[in-house]
DNA sequence: GGGCATCCTGTTAGCGCTAACAGGTTCCGC
DNA sequence: GCGGAACCTGTTAGCGCTAACAGGATGCCC
């Protein structure tokens, strides 16, 4: 910095301001620091800035299994907004979360005095992690239960199981049966919510001995196999809500596998509308999140100002 | 830091050597200072301690489509390995690999004073916008060509499309078409090339009228069309290769469309071992690259000693 | 022309930390 | 007992930047 304020032949404070886009600086002289600027190739010192100012710019991500299709998403969308809002993004990405883990990663994000801190799952080991910390910088849970004063953003689970019920009720079956997600999963739990309120609504029974995965396609196909299996005993399923499309790739393979015809003998709808969704064999009836919203939404709550 | 020190009764050089592990503290005063520290939920401020040292123990990783599964695994295993050595991950996550774009990112990066850049793309944009950028720190090419002097990692794709091809010539098929991905994508043409290559060696004629896709499953559901048509029309197409499982997904579903069946008339194998490959209807056989390796390799040539 | 507001620029201090040096103690060998 | 090594601790300076103030120039009004 010094050398561009001597070969431009002003103060350090002088590029300062001119850096900084300050009003008073007379246009003969910015444009000359400029010059100076280009012909040095000078980039101001982030952590000199910082240091000074309080005010790193950065937002901290801490995350697990990004891996899965949803938290990618999310973070692709965080990190667009965080871009566009002058913010760089600090990743961490977990191998569990463990309350140890979180507390960790929360804790190298206070160190490197980030402006806010985002946390990213969906389970509960998390959420209780997350209700433990108190770091003195925002911290927004996305798609985490956010607890007593936490702000935190999400989708709205219900309705969107409530909707892929609906819509399968309204092929005529006389019920939906629902592959969940992990007990310990929030996101999960709201699916199952949603579905069984809308049975409810419909008047339609509520079936027994709902199955659960988490999240893979091995474990759809798990599902698959069980179900097709109670089909052949004799049990009435027509109709399958799958708490999300990996999942239901694996059903889908499990039930064809067993000569179980999609969609003639059983209808199958998933969640998170992947891109691949439409060319399963046959192609997957969905639901969509907007995940990058989500994350645009995370970084507004987290980034102050 | 101060604090820290008038409480354990000591200079703040003491507690900055009781943070680094300076060996020559009496035993006595780094408990002291150790409990000073805990009792005030002292955090050393990294931006300081970067503005003296001039390391800020930081990596920066640009990428552009982390959706696609390959990079976003690669992500994965580069932060893993960045952590185990003790620098954060800063990321950001381009729309396009435009030159500008990706100068601009580094240009960024280089700002914000990280020990080394990680640049994660396959396409000739991004390679040839890294190839005009001479950053004061390292910068590694993940699976991109690395240019002159450009240090880079990458998996090797020509061995395993002669892998992919040579399973399908064992399987007895007189020859293999492909479907390639980009023609701007060096890992395509490392595909292709070692399809050709492994072709040629067997003495199997090299079908013409290669068909291209864009790593996307609609594209290689328009290829499947096309090849359908062409087994329709009396071609004898028995074996495709596809230079990724989500084109392959697209393929499937558009072979199954046209009535041929899997693996009777057709045999097909992809490339990259999605986790859902297994439950493609009909199962994918699929060649895997270990991609969090990459991340680590590509993290410790970025990382200076 | 004196007084004052307005604009531009320079000077000084300090953010929190580490490197380099300086000073004090202890212990050893001769 | 004295020189010197070995060890521990404190003092000082400075990393590159911005905030706050100070000061000089200019323009305007009465």
């Amino acid at each position: 910095m010094s050398d561009v304020a001597a070969l431009a032949g002003v103060s350090h404070q002088t590029v300062s301001r001119v850096v900084n886009g300050h009003p008073n600086v007379a246009p003969h002289t910015r444009e000359r620091v400029e010059r100076a600027i280009a012909e040095l190739g000078y980039r101001p010192n982030i952590a000199a800035r910082a240091l000074v100012t309080g005010s790193t710019r950065t937002l901290g991500l801490v995350t697990v299994k990004i891996n899965q299709y949803g938290p990618a998403q999310t973070m692709l969308g965080l990190e667009n907004a965080a871009r566009a809002a002058g913010y760089s993004l600090s990743v961490s990405i977990l191998d569990d979360a463990t309350a140890g883990a979180m507390r960790e990663a929360v804790d190298t994000f206070v160190a490197q005095r980030v402006d806010g801190i985002v946390a990213l799952s969906t389970y509960d080991d998390a959420a209780e992690a997350l209700r433990a910390l108190d770091p003195p910088v925002p911290l927004v849970a996305v798609q985490v239960g956010g607890g007593e004063d936490r702000p935190a953003v999400g989708v709205d689970q219900e309705t969107g199981a409530r909707l892929a019920t609906r819509h399968l009720l309204g092929l005529g079956h006389r019920t939906v049966h629902h592959v969940a997600g992990p007990a310990d999963s929030q996101e999960a739990r709201g699916r199952i919510d949603g579905w069984r309120s809308e049975l409810l609504a419909a008047g339609a029974p509520v079936p027994e001995g709902m199955l659960r995965g988490d999240w893979t396609p091995s474990s759809g196909y798990l599902a698959g196999k069980a179900l097709a299996a109670r089909i052949r005993g004799g049990e009435d399923i027509t109709a399958i809500f799958t708490a999300n499309d990996q999942m239901a790739l694996g059903l889908l393979a499990a039930l064809h596998e067993c000569g179980l015809r999609i969609p003639e003998d059983v209808s199958v709808v998933g969640f998170d509308d992947l891109p691949e969704a439409p060319y399963f064999t046959p192609p997957l009836t969905t639901v969509r999140q907007d995940f990058a919203e989500l994350g645009r939404r995370g970084c507004s709550w987290s980034s102050p100002a």
